[in-house]
DNA sequence: TATTATTCGGATTTTATTATCTTGTTAGCA
DNA sequence: TGCTAACAAGATAATAAAATCCGAATAATA
């Protein structure tokens, strides 16, 4: 099982940061960037794709194609890329899973998981992947 | 996708809760819990197996069988019931499933989740099911 | 001792996630 | 124009999680 990100998720990120560590490289091929990642090829992949449906990468087919930043890294927030990726159930749900739950009907947990979860998104909406491979 | 606990995990706090709900009843079965808590009884049936396995719940085949809390609810502290039922995955492993990931060595986003990571487990830790069900 | 209510625990089924494969499309280049 | 390198997208396979089922064991009680 997975922490709190799904592994598409965590690949993702993963993949991105290898990215953003060589701004001078302009273009990527799956490849490349799932064996310095250490990620399965073919599931990064897709995953690629749903970043590029969400406008975190570009992707051009062909020979001399492969994907590069829809935007630069710094303009780029990780909050982005787990909402493309994971939705909003993390960033949004109860964390015992009742669909009733919220400030005026709050589940005990509610108190609790609504501090975490703010920080966490705090966390994801502050830091762009170009601040993030810098640490 | 659940949030942060696992389904089983989920089922098994709110389960839990309306048990801890009225102290004045001693003795559960299956079928009462789960209705009173909206969860799938068979499953439910499961991940209380495991609770009794990991000395949170008693259970007393035979007629006038059920299940009982192992201690009194206010020295059972959530932390418990996630570990016994999700494991330590989300209280120990890196967020981006990097094994070697750690204080020496962290990956970029180890310095938020540590913080984010700690707090949760403060929250379970000092959160007694007694005194989550006051809330 | 026979009956019945109940849990136990393994087996099975279903569903979701993760991973891979295959075929199609595109674009560069000889 | 044909060959090749690359992504796109749908299909399929494998694995894990979620949910259910059922026979065996147990214990109260009549």
């Amino acid at each position: 099982m997975s922490v709190i990100f799904s592994r598409a998720c965590e690949y993702s990120l993963r993949g991105l940061v290898e990215m953003a560590r060589h701004p001078e490289k302009k273009s990527w091929i799956i490849p490349e960037v799932a064996e310095r990642s250490n990620t399965p090829a073919p599931f990064l992949a897709k995953t690629f794709q749903s970043l590029v449906k969400g406008e975190i990468l570009n992707s051009f087919k062909g020979r001399q194609g492969g994907f590069s930043f829809a935007r630069p890294p710094d303009q780029i927030f990780l909050i982005e890329i787990v909402e493309t990726i994971d939705g909003t159930t993390l960033t949004h749900d109860c964390a015992l899973g009742l669909p009733e739950c919220n400030d005026d009907n709050p589940c005990p947990f509610h108190v609790h998981w609504k501090k975490i979860r703010e920080s966490l998104i705090t966390a994801l909406s502050q830091e762009s992947l170009a601040h993030f491979v810098k640490q």
